[in-house]
DNA sequence: ATCCTATCCTGTAGGC
DNA sequence: TGCCTACAGGATAGGA
């Protein structure tokens, strides 16, 4: 579910409802998380005070104190939910809960569990695999072009599938290579090593403009996202390819098509996405 | 090293 | 209406 802008609009909700609270309960509701076992037990963040909220790719960094930290990663499925009070009807899939002095309370939701949640003490923030791994974000300072070709120094993979991969840029996922790569005019099956300078610099200018224009949405709710209050994203509106497939493309009235990448869906345009097409 | 595949899990939409 | 299948915004381990 999350991508990006998901995740960025969710931190600044956090960041703003739960800075400086302090947290006096914290419980797992359900025994198995995905990957949960490897941080330390959430009771180690009672009586913490949350000193801010920091996104680095898709993972949310809940920072304590100089030896605490909450990692979270919303995998396919996760919402946090913030309440002034526990909400009168009973919800499923509720995999954590935090209390804070004031009564409010924050709970991590997540009926497919492949989200992430785990206590970092110590310097085993600063050691996180999944965070170390990450590649930079491409909001701060924005992606330029031949950055992004240095990046695709040689990869032999489709530019959709690099565009999905953390590990060299953090935080674009699958509905937003889609967008990126129509509105750059690319073609999503190009090799990344074929890919003109040009391209990539068409590419780089698209990622920072699809994500922000995707923030200041609030988010793509496809179906599970939910920002902090519950409400849906407003990007849905602005897809211009994405769960489009037998649309008409709103630049040119071709037929966007869906194919498979890596066991993921692409869809593009055939016409505004083809080399001789009136692209680049 | 890099790439590719299968896998984790539940909910939902669509075909029959 | 119900049953069945395919698919879903993600990361990662392990084999080639």
């Amino acid at each position: 579910m999350p991508e990006l802008p998901e995740v960025e609009t969710l931190r600044r909700m956090l960041d703003s409802r739960v800075r400086s609270r302090t947290i006096v309960a914290a419980r797992r509701s359900r025994s198995r998380l995905h990957v949960s076992s490897r941080g330390g037990a959430l009771s180690a963040l009672v009586g913490r005070r949350v000193e801010r909220v920091e996104r680095r790719g898709k993972y949310l960094i809940f920072r304590l104190d100089a030896e605490h930290a909450l990692l979270s990663h919303l995998g396919m499925s996760g919402r946090w939910l913030f309440f002034d009070r526990v909400p009168e009807s009973p919800m499923l899939h509720v995999q954590a809960r935090l209390e804070f002095s004031d009564g409010t309370r924050l709970w991590f939701q997540d009926p497919r569990r492949f989200g992430q949640l785990r206590v970092l003490v110590g310097g085993a923030l600063a050691r996180d695999a999944s965070l170390t791994r990450l590649g930079r974000d491409p909001l701060d300072p924005p992606l330029t072009g031949s950055e992004l070709a240095a990046l695709a120094r040689g990869v032999r993979t489709s530019v959709k599938v690099l565009l999905l991969d953390q590990r060299r840029i953090a935080g674009i996922g699958n509905i937003y290579a889609s967008e990126i790569l129509h509105r750059a005019r690319v073609d999503p099956r190009r090799r990344s090593l074929l890919v003109t300078r040009a391209q990539w610099s068409a590419v780089a200018a698209e990622i920072p403009a699809v994500l922000n224009e995707a923030i200041d949405s609030l988010g793509t709710t496809f179906s599970m996202y939910r920002t902090l209050s519950g409400e849906p994203g407003g990007f849905g509106d602005r897809l211009r390819v994405y769960d489009r497939a037998g649309e008409r493309c709103l630049t040119c009235g071709s037929v966007i098509r869906r194919i498979v990448q890596g066991q993921r869906a692409t869809y593009y345009c055939p016409h505004c996405q083809s080399r001789g097409g009136s692209g680049s």
